[in-house]
DNA sequence: GCGTAGGTAGAGGGATCATTCTACATCGTC
DNA sequence: GACGATGTAGAATGATCCCTCTACCTACGC
């Protein structure tokens, strides 16, 4: 059962990350989901619930590996944070955040659009408080996001240049 | 001839950017570029190439609003761009970057791929000269992708944010 | 031994869509 | 006034896709 979903959920999700939300047929993913149609179909009832149902998992797996176990000083944070970002970039996907990839495939969707919200709040908020940020985690955001926009372009110099404005940032506010 | 093939490329990049990239059917993309369906085929073969003639009017019109006539001042250069590009994303676009939302919904096209990384070349390095940062471009790309991205979920808090990381990290390298 | 829950395999409907093609209109130029 | 270039209107085609449905299988508790 729940067995079933998270096999579903991983298969959705690898299947999205990698060749985008237009692409892939219903087929193709439930080749990747490695279930039948019908299984498919009763744990996501449509292919934009199985959108949905990639982005729930891809949310706790990005969550769980950039902000578990960070360190206690603030600037030290900053920087793993930053770093694990990299690393996310690097392996698990080449071209940009999933999230937005999946507004822009389909702008009309409030529950997409709510999903990326809730998302995107929730990694400001989790990298402010991590970094002694309370008031400012709006910077924090444009760091985060300007990095992972730019991370497919500049690669690692990506990294430095983020935390070289992470550092500037908490030098001005402290 | 080429007044028809510019009022394809506004049609095309406004019924873009108001639906999306994979919304509009071929017979949408007509009635926003007010010509027949020969016509739009005789200019544009095949839906993908009018998609890049969305990109390249965007591209130029882009250019012009964020980088024409900017001040000496490198740090009140810097503002401007940054004001600038919040001006445009509240009057041209309410989520996100159309290049990085024409890649997603189709991750596989080299051409869009080379467009993109075109485009915020070019961004970037107008952007550098512009605030006397010459080495430092990725930074600054850092930042305004992460305006870009964020500017939809905080507005005008996210052009200040801005604004204070290019500060900073102006008063770092001078 | 048998019913039930949860699974597989895959064919078919119904709709949409990109692209092509035919037939006709307009207009500046010789 | 005829002609060629450039445009419009819209039907036909061929393919794809989402989703549903039928038929069958397997494991397990009682």
């Amino acid at each position: 059962m729940t067995d079933t979903m998270r096999k579903i959920s991983d298969g959705l999700e690898r299947a999205f990350a990698s060749r985008g939300f237009a692409e892939p047929s219903v087929e193709d993913l439930r080749d990747a989901a490695g279930v039948s149609l019908r299984t498919l179909y009763k744990y996501t009832p449509s292919r934009a619930e199985m959108v949905l149902a990639a982005l729930e998992n891809r949310q706790q797996r990005y969550l769980h590996r950039v902000f578990d176990g960070l360190p206690e000083e603030p600037d030290v944070a900053l920087y793993t944070i930053l770093s694990r970002v990299g690393d996310w970039m690097a392996t698990e996907t080449s071209h940009g955040c999933l999230f937005h990839a999946a507004v822009a495939a389909d702008p009309e969707s409030p529950a997409l659009r709510a999903l990326l919200e809730r998302h995107k709040a929730e990694v400001a908020t989790r990298a402010a408080t991590a970094c002694g940020l309370g008031g400012n985690d709006t910077a924090l955001l444009v760091i985060i996001e300007g990095l992972t926009q730019a991370w497919p372009l500049r690669g690692a110099a990506a990294v430095e240049a983020a935390k070289r404005l992470g550092h500037a940032l908490q030098a001005t506010t402290s």
